[in-house]
RNA sequence: GGGUCCGUAGCUCAGCUGGAUAGAGCGCUUGCCUCCGGAGCAAGAGGUCGCGCGUUCGAAUCGCGCCGGGCCCA
């Protein structure tokens, strides 16, 4: 609604101030200070260091309102500019939210643009545990959030099943296959306690029979290192699909060293003239473009470090042809950010090609009582543990509510509550209420049709109109920040007006002009709530 | 020691591309079920936006320095 409005301000802007201004226009927090309003006049005084309530003025005269869409402006405050729009002005707004229905909010902003968005990446080590949910809602929340603003996405995990950790999962394997068949089996130094390699240890002697056991050691381990992988990407991945994640692409490390993709990176490296030798190691000049130190790819034993795999997937990501690729990492790797970025310079990869969206690590909790993880002891909380006790709804939304960088406390008995402490029965509460209003009238929502008459409507319908009508901008906010929980906070909001309205203002029952007008905003915040969370991927019950 | 993120109401956190009296939920106090779902609503109390200096017409927001915490590296 604000399109005609943005467009003339630019023009004032270009002919009071020259080009590339950036001011906002946005709908003002206290509803006195009229539907929208710029801060225009403000940024242009800073740049003439005149005053802005006068640049205000020379703003508002040289504005075409006839051009704005708006119905009066006033000078406000230091120099806002506060509009207000005609009344059908928002009408047609409404008509927009029905006629879009479950594409409203949706918008073409990143047509043509192919961004890839890599997440989860756990090891195929073990169960998935908490962090990876976080990172796994984080991720498709971001990926929703691109496609619903018009970017071709694809979502992309990295498998990691080459290495060191690998082989010592697989001799973990074997010596618990040896501990089922009644034998002595150590577990190696730093290989994994966990009572779920037990269980693999049973389903694979009761698959392959007794006999495997007796297999000499390092066919044994060889064979169990190709077994264990595949269990663990099948578990990994049903879990996943379970919380309603899917990816459209599986990229694994070991594949990248078979086709040569390594050492093809590193050679390139090394004729470009970005590497040198020292102490029987070959290293990356990486501080040639802005980290700290420079990095070892090729250790004295002539291993690779994991810095090497890395860059040539990250190359072979940029060759498949994204404009943009998005990674989510836990916290823990964050201090690997700037090596990264500057190995990839280093093979002529633009500079904000890649864009790391870091997640803090979940502590979670159940009540007072914190909930220790630890994959030594092998006692500790899987995703699929979580989801199935709180329900995958609250568990992705639990997790989408905070920004990613913000620290976040899972707890437990409060996410599965189905109490007002959690905010996720709110939303949907809101849902549900809407909708039973149209299962109290007996009447399909789809069905109530026509322009919305806001003249026999109040000041709270209105204001849940124009609540209703930011919902696109708050998406594409988000979109942009690639932060998805400006969207659950967006819902939060909306539900809280909807609540609100509901207790104020009847629909059954009142005059029919009245009951109709509103029948039609509950219709359109029900779109509205409906498809924020859809967008997330939680449900949006029509009852509860 | 270096890097990085965080520090906003009793608790958990929004707000941070500088803007109008700093917001929400929970908890607390007080009201509200003849009435579309009380899993809800309304009102109230509660804040040196960690501290200091700076930039600016204007700083929770930007810069610098401290203090405290998480993570990574040494």
């Amino acid at each position: 609604m604000s399109e005609a409005l943005r467009g003339e301000l630019g023009r004032v802007a270009e002919v009071l101030g020259g080009g590339d201004l950036d001011f906002t226009l946005e709908q003002p927090r206290d509803p006195s200070h009229g539907d929208l309003a710029t801060n225009l006049a403000m940024v242009l005084a800073r740049r003439e260091r005149t005053n802005p309530r006068a640049m205000a003025a020379r703003v508002v005269s040289e504005l075409d309102m006839g051009a704005t869409g708006a119905s009066a402006v006033e000078i406000a405050g230091p120099g806002f500019l506060n509009f207000r729009l005609a009344a059908n002005t928002l009408a047609a707004s409404h008509s927009a939210i029905i006629a879009a229905g479950a594409a409203y909010g949706r918008s073409g902003i990143g047509a043509g643009v192919r961004v890839n968005v890599e997440f989860v990446s756990a090891n195929p080590t073990g169960p998935l545990h908490v962090g990876h949910g976080r990172g796994a809602a984080q991720g498709d929340g971001i990926a929703a959030l691109l496609e619903w603003t018009g970017h071709e996405v694809v979502r992309e995990f990295y498998i990691n099943d080459a290495g060191v950790q690998i082989d010592r999962l697989a001799q973990s394997l074997w010596a618990r296959i040896q501990q089922a068949a009644g034998r002595h089996g150590m577990i190696p130094d730093g290989g994994y306690h966990g009572a779920y390699l037990e269980e693999s240890a049973r389903e694979i002697l009761g698959q392959q029979g007794a006999a495997f056991a007796d297999l000499a050691a390092d066919v044994g381990v060889a064979r169990c290192r190709e077994l264990v992988l595949v269990m663990q990407r099948a578990e990994q991945d049903t879990t996943l699909a379970d919380f309603g994640v899917r990816f459209d692409v599986m990229s694994s490390e070991q594949r990248a060293y078979e086709a040569g993709d390594v050492d093809a990176t590193v050679a390139r490296l090394v004729a470009a003239g970005h590497t040198f030798e020292e102490g029987g190691a070959l290293w990356l000049r990486t501080t040639a473009w802005g980290d700290d130190r420079d990095r070892v790819l090729r250790k004295q034993d002539g291993t690779y470090t994991y810095f090497v795999p890395d860059m040539a997937y990250h190359l072979d990501k940029h060759r498949r042809g994204f404009d943009l690729a998005i990674d989510v990492w836990g916290a823990d790797h964050h201090g690997y950010i700037p090596r990264m970025q500057a190995g990839l310079q280093a093979l002529d990869i633009p500079e904000g090609w890649l864009s790391v969206s870091v997640v803090q690590l979940v502590k979670v909790v159940r009540g007072t009582d914190e909930v220790k993880m630890s994959k030594r002891s092998g006692d500790f909380v899987t995703l699929r543990d979580l989801y199935e006790e709180t329900g995958v709804d609250a568990a992705r939304y639990w997790f989408l509510m905070r920004r990613g960088d913000s620290h976040l406390v899972f707890d437990i008995e409060l996410a599965k509550s189905r109490t007002d402490e959690n905010p996720v029965y709110y939303v949907q509460m809101a849902h549900a209420r809407l909708n039973g209003i149209f299962r109290a009238a007996d009447t399909d929502p789809d069905s109530v049709t026509g322009e919305i008459n806001l003249a026999v409507l109040g000041d709270a319908d209105r204001d849940l109109l124009r609540k209703l009508t930011a919902f696109p901008e708050a998406v594409a906010r988000a979109a942009r920040e690639h932060e998805p929980h400006r969207v659950t906070t967006y819902l939060e909001d909306l539900a809280r007006m909807v609540h609100g309205w509901y207790h104020g203002c009847r629909v059954l029952g009142e005059a029919p002009g009245v009951q109709h007008a509103r029948l039609l905003l509950a219709r359109a915040a029900r779109q509205v709530l409906a498809n924020g969370l859809t967008l997330l991927g939680i449900s949006a019950p029509d009852r509860m």
